[in-house]
DNA sequence: GATTTAACGTACCGTCTGGTACGAATACTT
DNA sequence: AAGTATTCGTACCAGACGGTACGTTAAATC
């Protein structure tokens, strides 16, 4: 996975790496990632652009690093909720309590910040938001296959849909907060969309 | 309404404020307006940049005036569709069917992808997208209000809160709609969505 | 100490953006 | 015909953007 072999002569690198990521991270979560500069990221983290330059490669791989390191960081806090394998209504009440009240997701969500503008993206970034889209949808597909199993969800619709479903509903939600609307309002509509799965 | 006295002096206007509206609206329509440049507007319009700025002052009253217009053109559709005061399982087909199926909807929505961007919006297009976004809530809260003294909607839940559940979940399917999806997912997603609101 | 290797960052590149200065063109009024 | 009013569009402005050329600096090796 990490691909620096760490040369043996030459000066040595001053750059911290996961100080830059984090610095990045923060900017494209406060604000919306394609209106983050590079300029301005090298201001904030105190590194020059052609240093940004040689270990990401550019905007296109510092994005696809941020994003990656957001996943890991932050969007596996939702598959943990999944794989609890709860029953629907505590996992609903979870994911809708993550996303409109949790405080880090105050400014809204890097990855569905990233999808909502993915023509912006260069080919590299855009590739990850289409791998962890599916792999979201994936997961909360198997997530309700496996309570359906257990009887607890009584699929009148496809679990593919559904999935589909749940993954817009949060990341709607996950955008207003973003906008700054009320967070009592967002978690109230997002608990009407998802009451449809409730059990009757 | 209109402020064109025309002066009985000086060289006559070549200018057709009718067609470069349209033809800006046709961009705004098709891409994200955010992405599209003056210098874009003026090269399809045939029409240089002070002249556009004569007329409209510039980005941010032009994208004013594309979207007063867009209200009257295109908008209106779904303040007509509220205002037949049809049942509301008959409303919600149609709502639907405008915001899924209806083919000039296929690249989604002038007013949505503005609201969307909106901190990228200059002072006068922002105030209009906040007016129009509360007049559309205000005509679906009046349009439930209305079924509900017909009996036709038993108002488990306020009817603000389920007229701004509409008009998100139509922001959101018309999102969808301009990110290239497949209309039937999309039908069927929202169709989903505004179930919650339909009789027992 | 000389040489090699590699990261450093200043200062620049071309391109695009929204916006404008200003002289030429075209009408009506006198 | 002279003067005035208004629109025309070329050619420019400053600023921001992503990206890079290249001389400098600091380590390991010889």
């Amino acid at each position: 996975m990490s691909d620096a072999p760490k040369p043996k002569r030459g000066r040595p690198s001053t750059l911290d790496i996961d100080k830059t990521l984090d610095v990045a991270m923060g900017a494209y979560w406060q604000n919306d990632p394609v209106d983050v500069s590079l300029n301005a990221i090298c201001d904030l983290a105190s590194v020059s652009k052609p240093a940004l330059y040689r270990i990401f490669g550019g905007e296109d791989g510092l994005m696809r690093a941020v994003l990656d390191r957001y996943a890991e960081q932050v969007l596996s806090d939702i598959f943990k909720i999944l794989a609890r394998d709860a029953p629907v209504n505590e996992t609903l009440a979870a994911l809708i309590h993550f996303a409109s009240q949790e405080p880090k997701m105050a400014t809204g969500c890097v990855f569905y910040k990233m999808r909502a503008g993915k023509h912006r993206l260069g080919p590299k970034t855009r590739e990850r938001v289409a791998e962890i889209d599916t792999a979201a949808v994936q997961a909360f597909e198997a997530y309700l296959v496996a309570r359906s199993d257990d009887g607890d969800w009584d699929g009148d619709q496809s679990p593919a849909m559904v999935a589909r479903y749940l993954v817009e509903q949060i990341g709607l939600a996950l955008t207003q907060r973003a906008a700054g609307e009320d967070p009592a309002g967002i978690r109230d509509t997002l608990a009407l969309a998802l009451s449809v799965i409730q059990r009757p």
